[in-house]
RNA sequence: GGUUCCUUGGCCGAGUGGCUAGGCACCGGUCUGCAAAACCGUUUACGGCGGUUCGAAUCCGCCAGGAACCUCCA
């Protein structure tokens, strides 16, 4: 390894060499989804960025203990304080138990992440498997003089921390001026400044999800849980937290008001945020209604799709642009994306075909140090992928007979490949259930030669025929030099 | 209004001072019974105007357009 992982840190706004704690120990902790709701594009943004990197750290040599949370209690609705729980409210609509919405939208959201071949995260607490550690936690911030009680539910005081620490230290954001201009006290409201945010709620008596507390029957605060799994299960200080840019105000400037509060220190070193996935430009989200769930692009099924997409479509779509750009959806780009990935697979299947020769007429030698370095340089997939395009050039001159390749650079190859494509990128190669069962991959075979043998004779009805209704059921027929390739 | 960021060829998308990104599409060619695939070649760029520099897509300024966050969102 010649190089060191630098990665983006949204704290400083620069790219840093990535140093761990205790190394080669590696803590990791992302925001995972509020499962109310399908899971959707945007989703599998933060889920494929951090796979990435859990890979890729993992490929580095560290232990990563990776922990991505299920919201499940606690996410308001329209005003982090005044509205109503994301969980409760769909449960009430489908007249089901809370813990009934979460686990039917969990166990799909894990299907969806099977299907996008990311890898299960160490540890996936819930929000509400945790109430005690994030009762515990707010009591810290109370004893530590930065909440206040009203009402029976706990705030914190923005005001009173940022006069010894710095509020919006994260997002940029100017607290003086805020602090400033709303100088008044709104009457209407428990909090002191609207700026305050809910450490622990009083449960309105339509809320089905409460719990015990010193202050009151109740729930806690959105970005409680955070804080509170986050250091339950990584230390009080870790290594890296990740989500998505819209996170970044003002749950993640939060959690490390909360943590700063009550720990007394910086709880995270390294803040890393993928950017927004857009369609026609602007955001996909819930809120604006625009989004595609991931099983309508694996099925097609959303009126804006023109066909369906498979899973490793979609995730070759998301590696292919950096992960702090915006990725502009639309249908082109998207067959752009699939036709590539296919171009990629097939040299890839090629390649453990290719026969090896005295001498290369091919470059292979420096691929994998560009690669490492393209991943070390901030996780710069696209870069990654642009390398493994021009071998995979490289791979067809060979395979048509334009050039050679020795054993040695022929075993580095494969091994670049396998590392990369299957490891790292987590392109799986083929269908295995189609494609592994050997009665029909021979069965295939057979009707192929058959085909083969009627070219011979000059019989292009056959030939045709075979071919054409192969077609039909979905295979791809490509004959080559001496004999023929297929797949579905 | 405040904060942050973006504008690259027909489309997507890297690149942050000099060296062909890459993919998709298009066109020409090789191969093929035909087709597909593959290979070779070609074409289309850095929002506008200034500035710094021997040299700028890349740095600075202004202008235009767009986005995210400031209320829940990945």
């Amino acid at each position: 390894m010649g190089h060191q992982l630098s990665i983006y840190n949204t704290l400083s706004r620069k790219k840093e060499i990535f140093e761990p704690l205790h190394s080669p120990l590696v803590g990791l902790y992302v925001c995972g989804p509020t499962v109310y709701g399908d899971g959707h594009l945007g989703h599998a943004r933060p889920a494929i960025t951090f796979d990435l990197l859990f890979r890729y750290l993992t490929h580095l040599g560290y232990k990563v203990r990776y922990v991505r949370n299920i919201t499940d209690v606690g996410h308001l609705e329209h005003d982090a304080d005044e509205g109503e729980d994301k969980i409760a409210k769909k449960a009430r609509l489908e007249q089901k138990e809370p813990m009934e919405v979460v686990q039917y939208y969990l166990n799909r959201y894990h299907k969806a992440m099977e299907a996008l071949n990311v890898l299960p995260p160490s540890i996936e607490p819930h929000a509400s498997g945790h109430i005690m550690e994030q009762i515990e936690f707010v009591q810290k911030i109370l004893d530590a003089g930065y909440a206040y009680i009203s009402e029976g539910s706990v705030y914190f005081d923005v005001e009173k921390y940022s006069k010894k620490f710095h509020y919006g230290k994260l997002s940029g954001r100017n607290i003086e001026e805020l602090l400033e201009t709303t100088r008044e006290l709104d009457g209407q409201s428990e909090k002191h400044r609207s700026m305050d945010f809910a450490l622990w709620k009083k449960a309105a008596p339509e809320h089905i999800m409460h719990w015990k507390s010193p202050w009151s029957e109740g729930f806690p605060g959105w970005h409680m849980e955070c804080s509170a799994m986050g250091t339950k299960y990584l230390g009080e200080e870790f290594d890296i937290h990740g989500g998505g840019m819209d996170l970044i105000f003002p749950h993640h400037e939060c959690e490390i008001a909360q943590s700063t509060a009550a720990l007394g220190k910086e709880t995270v070193h390294y803040w890393m945020h993928n950017n927004m996935i857009t369609i026609n430009g602007q955001k996909m989200g819930k809120s604006l209604g625009n989004f595609i769930t991931l099983e309508e692009f694996f099925t097609g099924s959303h009126k804006i799709l023109t066909q369906a997409y498979s899973p490793m479509t979609i995730r070759f779509f998301i590696l292919q642009a950096h992960y702090r750009s915006t990725v502009d959806f639309s249908n082109e780009a998207l067959q752009a994306s699939e036709k590539g990935l296919t171009r990629l697979l097939e040299s890839y299947t090629r390649l453990q075909k290719l026969i090896a020769s005295p001498t290369s007429t091919v470059e292979v030698k420096d691929l994998r140090e560009k690669c490492e370095e393209a991943m070390c340089d901030d996780l710069n997939s696209p870069i990654v992928i642009s390398h493994l395009f021009d071998a995979s050039k490289a791979i067809n001159t060979v395979a048509d007979g334009n050039g050679t390749i020795s054993m040695e650079d022929l075993e580095e190859l494969k091994s670049v490949f396998k590392l990369f494509i299957e490891d790292l990128l987590g392109l799986q190669t083929e269908n295995q259930e189609s494609t592994n069962k050997d009665a029909y991959k021979q069965a295939i075979d057979l009707l192929l030669n058959i085909r083969l043998d009627a070219k011979k004779n000059k019989d292009w009805a056959t030939s045709d025929r075979i071919r054409n209704e192969l077609t039909t059921l979905g295979f791809t027929i490509k004959d080559t030099k001496d004999g023929f390739e297929w797949g579905l």
